[in-house]
DNA sequence: GCAGCGAAAATATCT
DNA sequence: TTTTCGCTGC
C-alpha cells in the first residue's frame, strides 16, 4: 500500500499580523476569549465585564485573520444587539464585518425555514403568526371541539397556549407540564391534547407558524435531514451565542445542531442575569454546556468596567438576597462615585416630576439625554412619566411596551396583505371577511372553504355562494385583491390602496377613527422601507415596531433622546445615569410572583440587571401609592430595596420650592 | 347566523 | 379599567 502524507496547509501556520492591538486593548481573560481558535468555549461573564466587547473583538479578530465574515453567525437576544455589535466590529476593523450574519434565534430560524421548510412538509413561503393570532386559532379550535361548554373549568386560550409553549420550549411531556404548572387541569389532559393536535393541524393547513414553531421546526429539520444539517453547519463555521443564560432547551439543541460538523461554538452568559424563564429559558443551560459540547474551554470575565464601585455594592447586596445563592461578587477599579439614591415620592406624578427635572438638570450639566435611561418593570409604569416628559418637551424613545402592529386597525390592514402573500391563511381571511356587515364566523368559514377550491382565490363574486346583502361589498373586496395581486405595485402603494378601501370600515367601527386613520397614514410611510410584502410581514412579525418608536419618528428630534425601557428590554445596554422607577412591592417583585421562590428570585435578578446598567449614578424611586389596573393598590417599597441598608443607599428627600423667585413670580402672574 | 347588550372575570415581561 | 362570555332579539 502506498502512503500519501497530507501536509498541513501552509497558510494556517503563517502567523497573522494583526493591525488591531488586541493585547493592549483587552485584559487577559478577554484576550483569551478573543484569540480562542476552534472548538467549544463557554465564557462566563458578570454584568459589565466587557462581554459584548469581547464578542465584538472576537468576530473582528476572526475576520482579520482571514475567516470569511459570512461564515460567522452571531446569535443575540435582540436584533438591535446584533446590529450594534456588527456595527462596532465594522468600526474597529472594516466593512468586511458587515457581512457577518447576526440576529435572534427566531430570526435565524425564520430565514432557515423560508429556505428549507419544504423539506419538512411546509411551503417555504409560510407566514409567521404572532401571539394574538395564535390565541385566536386556539380559541377557534377550543370552541369547535366544544370544550368550552363541556366544563366550565376547561383552561382558557391563554392558559392553553402557555402550556403548549412550555411543552415546546422546555421539551416537556404534556402530563408533566400540566401537573407541574396547572395541577387543576390534570384530569382534562386528553381534551387538552386534542386541542393541541387540532391547533398544529390548523397551522399546517394554513401554512402558518407561530414563534415556537420557528425554533421547533428548525430543530426538527436539522435533526431529520442530514444533508441540510451538514450544509447549514458548514455555512456557519463560527457560531457565537450571546446571553446564553436566557436560552431554552430548544435553543441549546439548535446551537448543537448548527455546530454538528465543526463544533466551533462560543457561548457567553451570566446566570445571575437570567430573566426570561417565563419564556422557557433555563439558566441551567450554562451549567449543562459541557455536557452538550465535550471539553469546552471555560473563561471567566470578572472585572467590571462599567459601574462605579458603590453601584456594584448595591448590586452585590441585592444578589445576596437570592434564595438560591450565587457565588458572585462584582468588583471594579474605578473611582468611587456617589451612593445610589433612594427617592420616595408622595405620588406617581411627583415621581415623574422628580425624574423629569433631574434629567433636565443632568442635561444642563452637559450629560447627553441618550446617556440617561429610565427603567421599569411593566410597559405601563412609564405612562405618567411620558406625559410629564412631553409637557417639558424632553425627547425620549421607549423600548418595550405596546406594539404598533398589535393595534386592531393595523392588524386589519395587515390581514389583507397576508391574504395576498398567502391565500391559504384562514385567519387573515376571517379577519377581512368579518369586517363586512352581515358576515360572521360561520359565513366567513363557508366562504373560505369555497375560496380554497376556487381557481383564483381572489375571485369572490360567484353568486351561487354569495347571494346575500353583502354581495356588493364582497365584489369590492374581490376587485381590490385581484387588482393588487395582478399589478406590480410597490409596498407603500399597496398599503395606500388598502387604507383607501379600509377607511369606511374604520369609520364605522371606531369612535376614535381620526386617530386610527392617522396611524394608518404613518404606516404607509413605514411600509415604504420594505422591499416586498412577504419581507415586510416577516420583519414586522419578528421585530414589531413599538408605538412610541412611531411617535418619536414623527417628531424628528434634533437631539438624541432619553431612553425609557422595560427592564427586560434593557438587557445588555448601559447608561451613565439610570433611574429605576416604580420600585414598589407588587410591581417589582410582581404581585404574581410572591408565592413562588423561583419566581421571586427571577424578580430579584431583574432588579439586579436594572441596577447593573448604571455606570455613574443610580436612582431608585417609588411613589407612596400606585394603583394596579383594577381595584387594588401598592404602598410598600420593594422588599429587595427595603432590605438594603443605608450604607448602600442614600435616601433623598423631595421638598417643594416654598417661594418662587421674584422674576419667576412675575412670569406666572402675567400668564 | 349575526350583532348588541349586560354581567363577570382579570398576570406582566418578549420573539 | 378592559376584555370575555352568554343571552336575547332580529
Amino acid at each position: 500500500m502506498k502512503k500519501f502524507v497530507l501536509r498541513q496547509d501552509s497558510s494556517a501556520l503563517k502567523p497573522v499580523n494583526y493591525n488591531i492591538d488586541y493585547v493592549e486593548l483587552l485584559n487577559t481573560q478577554q484576550l483569551e476569549a478573543v484569540m480562542f481558535e476552534k472548538g467549544a468555549a463557554l465564557v462566563i461573564a458578570g454584568a459589565g465585564t466587557g462581554k459584548t466587547r469581547t464578542l465584538v473583538y472576537r468576530v473582528a479578530r476572526l475576520v482579520e485573520s482571514g475567516v470569511h465574515p459570512g461564515s460567522i453567525l452571531l446569535l443575540t437576544f435582540t436584533r438591535r444587539a446584533a446590529n450594534q455589535m456588527i456595527e462596532r466590529a465594522t468600526s474597529i476593523l472594516d466593512d468586511r464585518c458587515k457581512q457577518i450574519k447576526g440576529g435572534t434565534f427566531h430570526f435565524y430560524c425564520s430565514q432557515l425555514l423560508h429556505t428549507y421548510a419544504s423539506e419538512i412538509g411546509y411551503p417555504n413561503d409560510f407566514t409567521i403568526i404572532d401571539t394574538s393570532d395564535a390565541l385566536e386559532v386556539i380559541q377557534y379550535v377550543r370552541t369547535k371541539l366544544g370544550f368550552h361548554k363541556k366544563d366550565k373549568r376547561f383552561p382558557n386560550k391563554n392558559t392553553l397556549l402557555s402550556i403548549l409553549s412550555s411543552l415546546k420550549n422546555r421539551n416537556l411531556d404534556l402530563r408533566v407540564a400540566v401537573s407541574e404548572l396547572y395541577p387543576q387541569f390534570v384530569n382534562q389532559i386528553d381534551s387538552i391534547e386534542k386541542v393541541f393536535e387540532h391547533y398544529e393541524e390548523y397551522k399546517h393547513q394554513n401554512f402558518v407558524m407561530d414563534f415556537d414553531d420557528l425554533l421547533m421546526k428548525s430543530v426538527q429539520l436539522l435533526k431529520q435531514n442530514e444533508q441540510v444539517r451538514t450544509k447549514v453547519s458548514v455555512a456557519n463555521q463560527y457560531v457565537m451565542v450571546d446571553e446564553y443564560q436566557d436560552t431554552n432547551k430548544l435553543q441549546a439543541e439548535l446551537t448543537q445542531l448548527l455546530c454538528s460538523v465543526h463544533n466551533n461554538v462560543m457561548v457567553v452568559g451570566d446566570d445571575a442575569q437570567s430573566i426570561y424563564s417565563f419564556r422557557g429559558a433555563d439558566h441551567q443551560n450554562i451549567m449543562q454546556f459541557p455536557e452538550l459540547f465535550s471539553n469546552p474551554r471555560i473563561i471567566k470575565l470578572e472585572e467590571n468596567y462599567r459601574s462605579q464601585p458603590l453601584i456594584l455594592e448595591a448590586a452585590n447586596s441585592l444578589l445576596q438576597q437570592a434564595s438560591f445563592k450565587f457565588d458572585k461578587k462584582l468588583f471594579s477599579k474605578k473611582d468611587t462615585g456617589e451612593l445610589p439614591a433612594l427617592v420616595r415620592a408622595s405620588s406617581e406624578n411627583e415621581q415623574s416630576q422628580f425624574v423629569a427635572q433631574a434629567v433636565l438638570q443632568l442635561r444642563e450639566q452637559g450629560i447627553a439625554l441618550n446617556e440617561i435611561a429610565v427603567l421599569f418593570r411593566n410597559g405601563r409604569d412609564s405612562f405618567d412619566l411620558e406625559i410629564e416628559l412631553n409637557r417639558k418637551n424632553v425627547p425620549f424613545v421607549k423600548y418595550g411596551g405596546l406594539k404598533f402592529t398589535e393595534a386592531a386597525h393595523i392588524k386589519d390592514v395587515l390581514a389583507h396583505i397576508r391574504v395576498l402573500v398567502n391565500p391559504k391563511d384562514t385567519l387573515a381571511w376571517n379577519r377581512i371577511l368579518m369586517l363586512i356587515d352581515g358576515i360572521g364566523p360561520k359565513t366567513a368559514e363557508d366562504l373560505f372553504v369555497w375560496i380554497q377550491s376556487a381557481q383564483n382565490p381572489y375571485q369572490l363574486d360567484s353568486s351561487e355562494i354569495v347571494s346575500k346583502s353583502y354581495l356588493k361589498q364582497i365584489e369590492a373586496l374581490s376587485k381590490l385583491l385581484i387588482y393588487l395581486n395582478d399589478n406590480d405595485l410597490t409596498v407603500s402603494e399597496t398599503v395606500e390602496k388598502l387604507i383607501e378601501y379600509y377607511r369606511v370600515f374604520c369609520e364605522k367601527r371606531y369612535d376614535d377613527y381620526p386617530k386610527r386613520m392617522k396611524d394608518l397614514e404613518t404606516f404607509v410611510g413605514i411600509s415604504s422601507g420594505f422591499p416586498s410584502l412577504p419581507e415586510m410581514l416577516r420583519e414586522l412579525a419578528l421585530d414589531p415596531i413599538t408605538i412610541s418608536a412611531v411617535e418619536t419618528e414623527e417628531k424628528q428630534h434634533e437631539e438624541p433622546p432619553l431612553v425609557l425601557s422595560t427592564i427586560h428590554s434593557s438587557k445588555g445596554l448601559e447608561w451613565e445615569h439610570v433611574f429605576i422607577i416604580q420600585c414598589l412591592d407588587g410591581i417589582i417583585p410582581s404581585a404574581y410572583s410572591l408565592e413562588d421562590e423561583y419566581q421571586l428570585d427571577e424578580e430579584l435578578r431583574l432588579l439586579y440587571v436594572a441596577t447593573t446598567r448604571a455606570k455613574q449614578m443610580l436612582y431608585y424611586s417609588y411613589p407612596a401609592l400606585a394603583h394596579s389596573q383594577y381595584g387594588d393598590y401598592f404602598t410598600k417599597p420593594s422588599r429587595f430595596i427595603d432590605n438594603l441598608n443605608e450604607q448602600v443607599l442614600e435616601p433623598w428627600l423631595l421638598s417643594h420650592e416654598q417661594q418662587l423667585p421674584e422674576e419667576e413670580k412675575d412670569k406666572y402672574l402675567t400668564e
